[in-house]
RNA sequence: GGGUGCAUAGCUCAGCGGUAGAGCACUCGCCUUACAAGCGAGGGGUCACUGGUUCGAACCCAGUUGCGCCCACCA
């Protein structure tokens, strides 16, 4: 394997070649590897899982964020000193996956029951063996430093035993039971769904209102479906309604059947909606079959799995949508239409998974009893032992956790872990648990699989090898941060919550949780805030932008739009800016290479440096101590913004810029001295940008240090591990370094050569030639020692050479006088200072009206009125100098 | 229907009681040998609207308007 010559760095950075060899070298290196035999007290557990990507998908632009907060958080860890695990891992996905290889069969003509069960699940294994692993190479593009070692699958064996202890447990603490319910069905994927698989949508309906009964005998009801009066057995009415007290209790003709269906009366009808009467399809309705059970009114069935009629009559075999029109003309044609609305907007439920309308449908179905589970998971968030960031969030949490719905978990797929209850001939029902035999003779196993999420929901820990209680278990669970989309918040989170509190119960409250902190990341949007989707064809491909600009662009771009629950617009300029940004970095630390900086010093003694050095110094202390206490916050956003500013505005354009006289100087000390700090500073910042651009860091720090990996480097913050914290070697406590004179005094300069740029780019002068120039007044300031520094980044000529200034910039107590080697433009430097003068008047007369509003002096802070008086008084010096200067301008020229 | 969030420069956002900031875009000038994926300078905002609290409001409170998101079994 060649490297880079450290001197030959090319002047661009070409990200391609340097990812590939990286990710290499940290995977060769075992660099990701948790070793559960390290953890101690100096080198603490820290542990997070991977939210297991669906084997049947590629990297969407949302992993990429996903996976970038999460690297960052781990990579941070590693370099404080903790024994850092990420571990990943896939989902089996059971309908999605399913449903992917029955297209593939249906192309070659052929269903799953055409080949069987078995053969069936043997092809998508098959399917998975080839193309699931797709999204795992991704994620070594994306620089995941997840350890490899460890990566699991849901179906896996372990992960299967898992499912399968927890089932018995659950069942046989009466948690887990079967039972004949209204459920969402799909009669597209023909399975049973759980409400979250269920999407709603504001769709287009008609409400027909219809006739039962006759003469004084009838009622009239309104319905969106039509065709599921084939399936009434009552009409219902409030209690209390005196329209229709005289009818509770009788009979009425069901229109098109000739069958009598009793009128009952329900609290839960709203009398106030419609008509107040409600017709009862306890069979096709959730809220019918509550009142069906109320008042024992049988269950007619009308459609089968397909939504296809089932009902005798004119209407059999007909499709559900083709029954509705169907059903509803045999009314008209009866006179039974009261009325219609059309269009009429409601709310309608949708497969999750292929879109298609959901049936509720009554089936034998496996629930989850979630009452004690919920609240259990409801408790660890309010007690404090999870923390959920940002905290608003958790309002949504607790919405959902207080009122949930027992969760259906039978699917009628064969992908999937197969739900280990057996029944005999005679009706018998076993639990099998993972180490039993299954019964004998008679005996069938039941054909469902369990819902997706039920193994998803023990991910924390069966991945850790629970049930048994391995080195992995004891050293990793409870895992530290769980990172996610606050959109799956409720589809996982709370399932997890739910199963680890419920298996690991025997830790004991504290230890339990499946992870002590949720952090919460937002949705991934285009550049103007929209949501991106394939249906609006604004989804970007993660590897198209890794390809073309870089895996550490895709992930600084990332990062630095990403808050707390936040959502993160991006856009391909903005990835190009972060290549920029990139290439800047590699641009410094080629010119700290190519000038001799020494990253191998010792720490640079500040009582040692003159002021500039110093300066870069405190500036570093100050953006180390923001970018450390940003990421403990989960602050990317903010700490990738302090560490761009830092880098590009502070580093490279006036540090860099600084260095070049100093480094030029001659004097050998203040060479030398500029090397160690440039190296001192450069090895700070690849650390502080390592978690979020781990690939170019690591390059550069390579070439810089000739260490191996800054991945290994200890982090510069004072946050740290344990007891390590701070140590010698390199992390640790640079609050030494703050230096508030420095900081004035280069401050003063950068406001002193603004200025004076800012006059030669008003008059249209050259910037790149030399100008003869003097620096009146600059031995009694604090700038006395920057003349050679100041003349350098003005480009002025060197001094001493005779000249006749035609020109003259005050700032900071000292005149810069310029021979412009031509006549200025007065009129422009005239209109320049009036509008300045204008500016420092405005602000000197609003302040000063402050000033003498009474109140303000005795009721405001003193130090904010102070501040006020040193505004005035600046405002008023710089209207007395502007106004010196205007009337020292010669008059415009003729 | 119930929650909940947001309205600040052309775009995406930060600021959350003391007289407006960043990135990108825009204008002007520079190939100043680390970087033109760059350097320097500049223009641009009655902080959605209306009231209130306060010496003082982009920031706190109430209402209005306009967006967004989540949840939802009202036929």
């Amino acid at each position: 394997m060649t490297e880079t010559d450290p001197r030959q760095l090319p002047p661009q950075y070409a990200p391609g070649e340097v990812e590939a060899r990286r990710y290499a070298h940290w995977e060769a290196a075992g660099l990701m590897r948790a070793d559960a035999k390290a953890v101690s007290p100096s080198a603490p557990a820290f542990a997070m899982v991977i939210p297991p990507p669906n084997v049947t998908g590629s990297l969407h632009i949302g992993h990429a964020l996903d996976h970038t907060l999460m690297d960052a958080l781990v990579r941070r860890r590693r370099m404080q000193g903790y024994t850092a695990l990420w571990l990943p891992g896939m989902d089996h996905a059971g309908i999605a996956t399913q449903n992917v290889v029955e297209r593939e069969l249906a192309r070659e003509g052929l269903s799953r029951h055409d080949l069987g069960r078995e053969k069936f699940t043997e092809r998508v294994w098959q399917w998975k063996a080839e193309s699931g692993g797709k999204i795992l190479g991704q994620m070594r593009r994306l620089g995941d430093s997840v350890d490899w070692d460890r990566e699991r699958f849901t179906m896996d064996a372990g992960l299967s035993r898992a499912v399968q202890t927890i089932f018995k447990r659950l069942f046989d603490d009466g948690l887990i039971y079967r039972a004949e319910r209204i459920i969402n069905w799909c009669p597209r994927c023909m399975t049973a769904l759980s409400d979250i698989e269920v999407d709603h949508t504001e769709d287009e309906g008609e409400l027909v209102s219809i006739r039962y009964g006759d003469g004084d005998d009838s009622i009239v009801v309104a319905t969106t479906r039509v065709e599921t009066m084939l399936g009434d057995t009552a009409v219902a009415v409030h209690p209390d309604d005196p329209r229709y007290s005289h009818l509770v209790g009788r009979e009425i003709e069901l229109p098109l059947s000739g069958r009598r269906i009793p009128v009952v009366a329900d609290p839960h009808v709203d009398p106030e909606f419609g008509t107040g009467a409600v017709k009862v399809t306890p069979a096709h309705d959730p809220d019918d079959f509550e009142i069906g059970r109320r008042h024992q009114l049988p269950s007619v069935m009308i459609m089968d799995e397909r939504g296809v009629i089932t009902a005798h009559g004119p209407f059999l075999h007909l499709d559900r949508f083709e029954a509705r029109p169907a059903v509803r003309d045999a009314l008209r044609e009866e006179g039974r239409i009261v009325a219609e609305r059309r269009p009429y907007l409601h709310a309608v439920g949708h497969c999750g998974r292929c879109g298609t309308t959901v049936e509720p449908r009554l089936s034998l179905q496996w629930f989850v009893k979630v009452g004690p589970l919920a609240k259990a998971a409801g408790d660890a968030v309010r007690d404090g032992r999870v923390a959920i960031h940002p905290a608003e969030m958790s309002g949504r949490y607790f919405d959902w956790v207080d009122d949930m719905h027992d969760w259906c978990i039978s699917r009628q797929l064969w992908w999937g872990h197969r739900i280990p209850v057996w029944y005999s001939a005679s009706g018998e029902t076993v639990c099998v648990g993972p180490d039993e035999d299954p019964p004998g003779e008679g005996w069938t196993q039941d054909g469902d699989v369990l819902d997706t999420w039920f193994s998803s929901a023990l991910w924390p820990f069966s991945t850790l090898g629970w049930p048994d209680s391995t080195e992995d278990l004891r050293a990793f669970y409870p895992t530290s941060v769980l990172v996610t989309g606050y959109d799956i918040l409720f589809f996982w989170v709370v399932r997890m919550m739910m199963f680890g509190l419920y298996a690991m119960s025997a830790a004991g409250p504290e230890q339990s949780v499946p992870f002590r902190h949720v952090a919460l990341h937002g949705l991934v949007r285009d550049q103007y805030g929209k949501k991106m989707s394939k249906s609006r064809g604004n989804t970007v491909d993660p590897l198209d932008w890794i390809d073309r600009f870089g895996a550490d662009a895709t992930r600084f771009t990332l990062a630095r739009g990403a808050s707390p629950g936040g959502d993160v617009a991006i856009s391909e300029d903005w990835v190009a800016g972060s290549r920029n940004f990139c290439n800047k970095l590699w641009n410094a630390a080629r010119f700290a290479l190519l000038n001799g900086a020494d990253a191998s010093a010792a720490r640079p003694d500040p009582a040692t440096l003159g002021s500039t050095d110093r300066w870069i110094l405190s500036r570093l202390a100050a953006v180390t101590a923001a970018t450390d206490d940003l990421l403990e916050q989960y602050e990317f956003g903010k700490a990738c913004e302090a560490l761009y500013h830092f880098a590009w505005d502070e580093f490279c354009d006036w540090y860099l810029e600084l260095a070049k006289p100093a480094l030029a100087s001659g004097d050998e000390g203040a060479v030398a001295a500029t090397r160690a700090v440039l190296g001192f500073v450069l090895d700070r910042l690849l650390r502080l940008l390592h978690p979020v651009i781990p690939f170019v860091t690591d390059e550069l720090w390579r070439a810089l240090t000739g260490g191996d990996s800054v991945m290994t480097a200890p982090w510069p913050g004072q946050r740290a591990s344990g007891s390590t914290g701070g140590s010698s070697t390199g992390g640790g406590d640079l609050s030494a370094f703050a230096d508030a004179a420095a900081e004035a005094e280069i401050g003063a300069l950068m406001q002193l050569v603004t200025e004076v740029r800012r006059f030669r780019s008003d008059q249209g002068l050259r910037p790149t030639q030399p100008v003869p120039a003097a620096l009146a007044g600059i031995g009694g300031t604090p700038l006395a020692g920057h003349e050679a520094a100041i003349r350098a980044l003005l480009r002025l000529a060197a001094p001493g050479e005779a000249f006749a200034p035609t020109a003259s910039v005050q700032a900071c107590g000292v005149t810069v006088e310029l021979d412009t080697a031509a006549t200025i433009d007065v009129a422009a430097e005239r209109r320049r200072l009036e509008k300045d003068l204008a500016t420092a008047q405005a602000d000197a007369a609003a302040t000063e009206r402050k000033l003498a509003t009474p109140s303000f002096v005795e009721r405001a802070p003193a130090a904010v009125v102070a501040r006020s008086r040193d505004r005035l008084a600046a405002a008023q010096a710089e209207i007395a100098r502007l106004t010196g200067r205007l009337e020292a301008l010669p008059p415009a020229r003729s």
